[in-house]
DNA sequence: CGGCCAGATAATAATCATTCTCCATTGATC
DNA sequence: GATCAATGGAGAATGATTATTATCTGGCCG
């Protein structure tokens, strides 16, 4: 998504009062350069060539570390694994419900969206729009599939009515 | 939130092609009443004084069965176990960053939200929209621990940069 | 330069939500 | 009433996440 030099990203977390760790540098470098909203497991397999000696809690420790100094933000889906997102720009999300790809998208309808929501004394600080569906790869497996004769689906994480429209 | 009288239950079910018994007629209309979108545990002990041997497991199965028939939907925070919804309405949610209490709320700007998304292929079929912020109760709440000297806070779920800003 | 303190990390155990397995029960159909 | 499939119950198993504890590192004081 972002190339972000070492020396940048050590700005950072020194501005957020983290300690420059190279744990964080190369957790924190990694989830910048993805763009797929990868998962706690995921960035631990990915740093493990850098940081051998890694330990999935302290990717975890430093998610939480990094996302409670508002550097990264999280994506919730249902049925799944906790996944991070190192893009703090105003965005929102296109969840596939098949292969749980997490794709960002802007739309002008939805950036217009403000925070500015009081009813009954609510004070909220932050909006997440989750766009569920079927990714274009997805659609395409389950036509296949379904011209195969119903062969076997890939389980999907959030149960769509898709199936039954189709 | 609606009260529905178990015969109309029964009818529901058999038109989603499920067995109609005790137990889903109870957590159904357990979930149909009630407006604070609860989690499996939660239906679990409201449902115990009618169905003292019901296990949480049924719990989960008689959730996912009403879920995977389109009955009833998930709404997915970050940090917390799953928490269901029966109001089929389109809809959205504040959700406490505090006390995790969910809040149903509609407003036209989000209404207007449609489903043709169809950017890079992917073909959508829902939207949730979650205002993630403070409830009243727990506005109050923090601002009386801020005067006693910045006592214990509840954990938030969802990391916020209120107390930075406040 | 060497010891000390605080914060960070590694290893591992523990916890929590959720799912699975296996068997008993029920209900519908013959 | 026998049979078969779907459902439910009990508890074990799984997977994600968190807690615990000991170890390490790096700045600071003398």
């Amino acid at each position: 998504m972002e190339l972000v030099d070492p020396h940048e990203i050590a700005i950072r977390l020194s501005r957020a009062d983290l300690k420059v760790t190279p744990q964080r540098l190369t957790i924190y470098g990694e989830l910048l350069e993805r763009d797929d909203h990868p998962s706690p497991e995921s960035l631990y397999h990915s740093v493990r060539d850098d940081l051998p000696k890694l330990s999935l809690a302290t990717v975890y420790k430093t998610l939480d570390a990094l996302e409670g100094a508002g550097l990264i933000s999280q994506v919730s889906l249902p049925n799944d694994a906790k996944r991070y997102d190192a893009n703090l720009e105003p965005h929102h999300h296109l969840v596939c419900t098949s292969c749980r790809k997490i794709t960002d998208f802007n739309d002008k309808k939805f950036q217009s969206l403000e925070l500015q929501h009081t009813e009954s004394g609510f004070r909220a600080h932050s909006i997440q729009v989750q766009v569920l569906g079927l990714c274009e790869l997805c659609q395409k497996a389950l036509q296949t599939r379904k011209s195969d004769g119903e062969g076997t689906m890939p389980s999907t994480f959030y149960n769509t009515t898709e199936e039954k429209n189709g």
